[in-house]
DNA sequence: TATATATGTGAATCGATATTCACATCGAAT
DNA sequence: ATTCGATGTGAATATCGATTCACATATATA
């Protein structure tokens, strides 16, 4: 019998070996057994913790979501210019990216799931906060005339624009997560950018 | 018993059936039985057409890349000047989506598929390819000096950027997909247009 | 019309996976 | 130390889905 923990500890270990999973094999093809072989528990041990799989799928979304309002809430914190504030969280959610790899393919894996799942509907509202966070910044620099007089949500959009293929292009070469985000920011900046003389 | 087709007709019929439930309830969820009742075939009559699942999910990969190339075809022979060509390629592509909603979703779908699948790597060789084209595109306007200097490739990367966030609204709002090209176009062009006084 | 071949059917199999439950045991509080 | 509630175990169940196969039949061709 392996040792006793108390069910928040337990709960952390289930998340966090669901995450690692999820990095490996991708949202669906992690199983119960997996996740307990992972902690060394038997398949059953794990509904003393979770009501089921849909619990802790749950709980991974609102790792996710913590993870993006810990770098807005930080981004918002650290810097006071629009542009900064940006370039900051465009460089924390790439090393978010980087640390967390699972975080992209539960998004994937939710966006592609059934329209009228619980769990998908619940992604795409953490997704919206997203956006509308980021357009928040956006618009505060529209206002102080660090940017141009663009569409916010559209700004936030291609924001999130940046980050998603890099999502992609990772699965191709390891060392394109390194390199992009300068060059895709650039392109971005240039876009949004509203020069002094204009 | 149900009338009896060449299986080339039946092939069609699978695939286009498949499409549509991709569409409705996202790949992971449709299964033979699905597509063999849409058609009003039993499960086991798809073998007579597919070796099997994964045969079926690969031709859904040739028909995303069939109408991706088809869509870099007709810029190309449409248009002569980058600019032009990358605005063209983006309405071509946003029509796409409307069109076939589970382009987006068998792309997600795959992506967040397992390391090692055979399918999830051709998914991957057909966007790498995709990007390939519109990295040349962007190249061409580069040297004839429509488009500023920026990498290519991140350039691609970028035009990936405003159709793949599009695919996550459209999940909100249906008439995003109608709203948001234009806007997102705009912010892309003055990223990567060579202002003629510079 | 007869026959051969491709196509369709229904039942059965096989494996994977989530979930439940009766039972065991650990650990904390008395 | 005893007890009680929380946690862990193993077996059983249930469902779902892919796949196979022996058999049936439609359609083209001779």
């Amino acid at each position: 019998m392996v040792q006793k923990k108390p069910t928040e500890e337990r709960r952390e270990e289930i998340i966090t070996a669901a995450l690692d999973l999820v990095e490996q094999k991708g949202l669906d093809n992690v199983n119960i057994a997996n996740i307990a072989a992972a902690i060394n528990l038997v398949p059953s041990a794990i509904y003393r913790h979770f009501t089921g799989k849909e619990a802790i799928i749950d709980s991974l979304i609102d790792f996710v979501n913590k993870a993006l309002q810990d770098n807005v809430s930080y981004t918002l914190r650290t810097e006071t210019h629009a542009l900064a504030r940006l370039k900051l969280l465009l460089d924390r959610h790439v090393q978010l990216f980087k640390e967390q790899r699972a975080i992209p393919r539960i998004l994937f894996t939710l966006l592609s799931s059934d329209k009228e799942s619980v769990l998908k509907k619940k992604m795409l509202t953490v997704i919206a906060c997203y956006l509308d966070k980021v357009g928040f910044i956006i618009d505060q620099g529209r206002k102080n005339g660090e940017i141009e007089n663009i569409d916010a949500s559209a700004g936030a959009l291609l924001f999130l624009g940046m980050v998603q293929p890099l999502a992609i292009m990772a699965q191709f070469e390891d060392n394109a997560i390194d390199q992009y985000p300068e060059k895709l920011w650039n392109i971005y900046l240039h876009g949004i950018y509203r020069s002094k003389d204009e």
